[in-house]
DNA sequence: GGTTAATCTTAAGGTGTATTAAGAAAGGGT
DNA sequence: ACCCTTTCTTAATACACCTTAAGATTAACC
């Protein structure tokens, strides 16, 4: 399947589209290939589209002031990835977006996006589903993180998310949880 | 000033609204007393309602398998307080929310609300814009709690918060940041 | 105003996780 | 195939934060 064939099926989950939506919908994104490791959002830049995963994989992190990562969430085929928080507001990101393997990302920019909603209203309906949605794993994250030990939560991980376990390294689930890769390696070692 | 007009003089911050608007959306509203440690939502619920704080204070808070507190969020007059997980997708709610003070509430049914855009459209703009500032606040929250000491947390908590740090026992601070009481103790004692 | 309950503090000892440093293993490029 | 870089592990030491227990304050109630 062609990289635009990935996310019209994508789409076709949660909403129906005729065959004219369908292709004024598709023409409204723009395919980027990215290199591993390549950033397609620095922090401080605006971020002015949304972004679907077609092909690799991302991860979103922030940089404390000791320009320590930390990442807040990952991203494989048919996820969005982005900081949201940035795309809502028009405000300087606080987060970089980057490849952690080659990546084929299809993205839409704001100002096509809201003209989009108008021709295409089950567009509207998708996102609106997207928005929530990430608010919902947004809040479970936080609660989470906040009321389990770092063991629990690496378990909770490899359960829920064991193909992403399997594609990057070891020292970015770490930064996920929000330990050193030291630590993550010990309890490794302790659960096996 | 009369309770409902707390709330109006709350919408003109942000939008317009026409005399005959402003009595259309204020007869939506259904006013609520709660008396201190009344419980308003429960976890397990869906919460059916937006909510507006008019007068007191409310707490929301997840409680964990072993039946501790972790508060996710304050609010004081003027602050929208609800577990917008279960108010956006109809899903039992994780967390409680509970008046900390005699506390009046403005509320506002999905049912209610989902009409009352139709006819006021100001207002969808005005909870588009409350999500929006929802999320962020969350992800400034997540991001927040990963990356900086308890101490620092307190500090940011009391720089940003000290209209409600002084209204609110110290153990829930305590809860909100993520520490013990005790901890708490002892930072403010090594910081004084 | 006295009693009870709620909240805050202190202190000792314990646990979870970080830090540092080093080496081992795996992966990527030419 | 080899070298160089990236990733993962081990182990010793250190620190942030927790637990438990007790006492000191403050607030709430009859």
């Amino acid at each position: 399947m062609d990289v635009k064939g990935i996310l019209l099926s994508h789409l076709r989950d949660t909403i129906d589209l005729n065959t004219e939506e369908e292709s004024i919908v598709l023409d409204s994104y723009t395919e980027r290939h990215l290199k591993k490791k390549e950033v397609l959002l620095f922090a401080g830049e605006i971020s002015n589209h949304m972004r679907f995963i077609a092909k690799g994989s991302l991860r979103a992190y922030h940089m404390d002031e000791e320009a320590k990562e930390h990442i807040v969430q990952f991203g494989i085929e048919g996820w969005w990835v982005n900081d949201l928080y940035s795309y809502l507001t028009e405000t300087p990101a606080k987060q970089f977006v980057q490849a952690i393997e080659p990546t084929i990302v299809l993205q839409i920019h704001r100002d096509t996006l809201n003209k989009l909603y108008e021709k295409v209203p089950a567009i509207e309906r998708f996102y609106r589903l997207k928005f929530e949605k990430a608010y919902v794993a947004l809040q479970d994250r936080t609660i989470n993180s906040m009321s389990k030990s770092a063991e629990e939560r690496y378990l909770e991980f490899r359960s829920k998310y064991r193909s992403i376990e399997q594609r990057v390294p070891q020292y970015m689930v770490a930064s996920y949880l929000g330990i050193t890769p030291e630590f993550l390696s010990a309890l490794r070692k302790k659960i096996k």
